[in-house]
DNA sequence: GCTTGACCCTGACGTAGCGTGAGGGTCTAA
DNA sequence: TTAGACCCTCACGCTACGTCAGGGTCAAGC
């Protein structure tokens, strides 16, 4: 394997699965440029253009976009092992999803056989217990870091069962209490739900991963824009998603004016 | 919840995650309009809309073209075991995909801490054994029905380390012989390459499952389009994929011309 | 009744990531 | 020289929305 070899545009189309076009796609917007033969000015890839165009695949094939695909091969463009960890831990990640989702299907299954009608919102309710770091992984896709899902995860496997219903018992006081001050009308900007906002984050903090703003900012907005959450929280109050959300940017802003 | 109770389209985009341009646009192409509210023409959801949009989430989130969650959704509207164990082996089907690649994944995870630099053919060798049962999942997505990978997994796992050994050294033979007929610049037309197709054929069918031409043609076309293939192949000889692949084709015709 | 903010409507341009085709150049074997 | 395979650039079109424009409707507060 020491021969210098280069590949055609179509030699590369067909060992690698994707287009002529597509090859054509990636030069135009500089992901992946290819020397020129002169004097035709036909493209010529490398080993190394394979190897790249590898990692391109995979990212892709995970639905990265291609200007996101760009940045994380900038990062590390030469490290492969910097690659694998990262590729692993996504797919990892992505399979965890999928049998969350199998895990719900399997459950409605069940019901379906056992004749039982489930209203739209029952139906969310099949996705179980909330728990914050069930959720916090897509927080951390969105805005995050990836060592508090580590932290997140370290920490959860620990607790006992005393644990868990101490978390789950403080849980639901936040959420009785967010409850009742939207039901005063309270205002979500108000003094009241900021520091029931910081409450909650400091419940995450406390028993999952450290939860800065940014984080809760996201997990806000995940609470309002994500059926499981929202749901949730509407179970417990009508606009109770929405309200904490707008608590939790309240939070957020007052915590970076001082 | 005997309530009479229907959503508007900023309340269905807070539930369900997705904006109201979505379901605008689900309204446009008609694969989710909902009832209006009159004088005013604003859009009016009720639960089997939401049923329904929840069904089109899950067939999108698993890549489907919304022309054919429509078609799916036409085919299925009420039925909802139906969708669910359809939902069910989808999902079960692209975990194993992804099982799949984190293996490859965690073999590359392994050659690179043991400072093996691989070649870009070389690091195709790490998809491990070449075992049609492995590909012949993603010839019968393109081309074949589910029932010759049930029979292949049904087969496979009676296999003794004794059928593994024969079964491998029959391939390998295959594949040496292939090889010496492209050598000996036999025409991927003519006689002999057609024979060897055929014993390649039947060599799947004795082992997996009952490989019918068309599936082979398949077969065939995956190992030149998907570089997994055409770089085992290549291992072996230059351009013996492509040689396998058109030597499929001709015996097919063959087979059907009889 | 008026004002205001939130939400509703239709219409339309633009985007990401290519698929497809037009029109023409280059290479290689016969 | 010819013909077929493959190369090039250019450009329109597609899917599934994102974003914005411009205007109507609703409901609470004054």
């Amino acid at each position: 394997m020491e021969e210098n070899h280069s590949y055609s545009v179509g030699q590369v189309a067909a060992l690698s699965g994707v287009t002529v076009r597509t090859l054509h796609h990636y030069d135009q917007i500089g992901i992946l440029s290819p020397g020129r033969q002169p004097p035709n000015g036909y493209r010529r890839y490398e080993d190394c253009d394979l190897d790249k165009l590898r990692q391109i695949l995979f990212y892709r094939e995970l639905g990265f976009p291609l200007e996101e695909v760009a940045t994380i091969l900038e990062d590390a463009p030469a490290n492969q092992s910097v690659h694998l960890r990262r590729q692993h831990r996504l797919l990892r990640d992505r399979i965890a999803r999928l049998e969350r989702i199998v895990a719900v299907v399997e459950k409605e299954m069940e019901a379906s056989q056992m004749n039982i009608s489930l209203t739209p919102e029952e139906r969310f309710e099949v996705f179980g217990d909330f728990k914050p770091e069930d959720y916090a992984e897509e927080a951390e896709q969105r805005w995050g870091d990836t060592d508090a899902y580590r932290e997140s995860h370290r920490r959860v496997t620990t607790y006992t069962n005393d644990d868990w219903q101490e978390l789950k018992s403080q849980s639901t006081d936040i959420d009785r209490r967010l409850a009742a001050a939207l039901g005063a009308g309270a205002a979500a900007d108000g003094e009241e739900a900021m520091d029931l906002a910081e409450e909650h984050r400091m419940h995450i903090t406390r028993w999952f991963y450290d939860c800065g703003y940014d984080i809760h900012v996201g997990l806000g907005d995940m609470y309002v824009g994500d059926p499981r959450f929202t749901a949730r929280y509407e179970e417990i109050a009508p606009a109770l998603a929405q309200f904490l959300r707008d608590a939790i940017r309240a939070n957020a802003r007052r915590a970076e004016a001082s």
